[in-house]
Order: structure tokens, then C-alpha cells, then sequence
DNA sequence: CCGTATCCACAAGGATACTG
DNA sequence: CAGTATCCTTGTGGATACGG
């Protein structure tokens, strides 16, 4: 007689490679890259320091709040650098750090297959639509 | 006399820049790559040809219904491609596409620069935390 | 064996208003 | 100017059960 049923293992199992999946490396930066807002500050902080009101003008979709807090995380990984200046009001500036920096070429390494393959994948998807959404009369 | 307010002007500016985030290239395959489960299948199909069933084992942290809705996805881009066998059970086949394939090495240079670079990350964010979080005495 | 349908919890993102 | 706080809507992912 077992101790567990197997519907007791496979959840222990579901759970143990959930943990696995939530360390490993590539699945964290994936994270991170894909979050809405991230792809567009790398690339506006690219083209160097850059004010806070200055990165809001350029990412103009995105929420105050939403700005701050992918600025926050950034600067949390350690990817992004924020630098105050006590002034009256107060200057707020942001940049890459190195290590931002060496995440650059990643970002254009996406962007390159995107723009080259983009017309792929939209063909694709319109023939996977139209098999599966057929014309509507009849 | 304005027709509208700059509150007007500036939501009008927020739902056109989203628009074409939206549209982005870039962004839309940093969107499917963010996807929870979408690196790990194509890690997995990388590998071979595999049945669903397989897949399933391979990606035991994945709910059924995440799994299949993941193949769909990349189904729909062209990424991949299902093939079903009608025996007794059906046998479900799926195998990257050449477009899929195309986009490994895209994937295997977020995993270079993520295994070269996750200490660094890991470092930036105790140091960030230690410096918020004050040790609770005082 | 493979897929779908339901229902549900939680996290992501956004609108708005307010503070130093 | 920069940031925070609050409230709310939506989307994503998971559990479960059922059907071909």
C-alpha cells in the first residue's frame, strides 16, 4: 500500500518543477524582458542618461505608475542607475549601468529577428485564422 | 479658445503610442517569449520531435491546460507544428518549424547572457534590498 | 491519449488624486 | 518634477471535470 496516491505525486512533482522553472536564469531574464514596458526604456535609455519627465514623454503609453515601478525593478536588477540631483524641484536622472549595457545586445539580437520574421508570423496566423474561422456564410 | 483640453490631447497621445507598442515587432515577440511556458517547450522541442504526452512530462510544472494552450499559440505564429495520427488513441506529434528553429538562437542568447550574468542580477537586488529593508533593529 | 469547458484566484496594469 | 497611494479592471494562469 503506498503512502501517497499518485495524484499526491504529480502535484509534488508540478510543484518541484514549478520552484525549478522560478530560478532558473533564463526563465527570470525572459520575465523581466517581458514585461510591457521594459523593452522601451532599454531601448530610450540606450540612447543615453535620461530625465524622468524626458522618459515619460517618450514612453507616453505607459502610466506614471507603470514607469516608476519598471524603473524601479530595473534599477533593482541592477540594470539601471538613478541618480538624484537635490535641486529645486528636484532632477531625477536615469541611465544603463555596465551590466544593463551588456544586456543590449540580447535586446537587438530580438529586435533583429522580429523585424525579419514578423511578416512570417502574421502570415501564419492569418492561415491559422482562416482555417478555424471560416468565412461566415456557411 | 481650445477644442480640447490638454488632458484631452494627452489620453489621445496615450492610446496612440500604446497602439503601436502593441503593434511592435519587438515587442510582440517579447511578449510570446514572456509567456510563462514558452521557453521551456521550445527548449523541449528543440530537442526532437515530441509527443504531447511527453511534452506534458517534461513540463510537469504545467497545468494541461497551459501546455496546450502555449502549443496553440506558437501553432498560430508558425512556430510550430502539430501533427495528429488518428490510431487508437490519437497520437499528437509537435516540431518546431523552420521559423521556429529560427528563432532558437534568439533564445539561446538570452540563456548565454542570462547564465553569464544572474549573479550579477542576484548581487544588484540583495544589495538594493539590504539598503531598503534595514535590519529591524532600529 | 488529447483536448476542451468551467470556474476561480491572483497578479499586472491603469486612472486618479495627492505629497514633498 | 518626481513619486506615492488608492482603487479598480483585466488578463493570465491554475484546478477540476468532462468529452471524443
Amino acid at each position: 500500500m503506498p503512502t501517497q496516491t499518485s495524484a499526491q505525486r504529480r502535484e509534488e512533482a508540478r510543484h518541484a518543477h514549478r520552484a525549478a522553472v522560478d530560478l532558473c536564469p533564463t526563465n527570470r531574464v525572459l520575465d523581466r524582458l517581458g514585461d510591457k514596458w521594459v523593452g522601451l526604456v532599454l531601448v530610450e535609455l540606450e540612447k543615453g542618461r535620461s530625465r524622468h519627465a524626458d522618459l515619460a514623454r517618450a514612453l507616453a503609453g505607459a502610466s506614471q505608475k507603470m514607469l516608476t515601478q519598471t524603473l524601479r525593478e530595473l534599477e533593482r536588477d541592477g540594470l539601471v542607475e538613478r541618480s538624484v540631483t537635490p535641486s529645486v524641484p528636484v532632477r531625477v536622472d536615469y541611465a544603463l549601468t555596465p551590466l544593463g549595457e551588456s544586456l543590449l545586445p540580447v535586446l537587438h539580437t530580438v529586435t533583429r529577428w522580429a523585424t525579419r520574421h514578423i511578416d512570417d508570423v502574421d502570415a501564419a496566423q492569418r492561415a491559422y485564422d482562416r482555417n478555424r474561422t471560416p468565412r461566415s456564410h456557411k
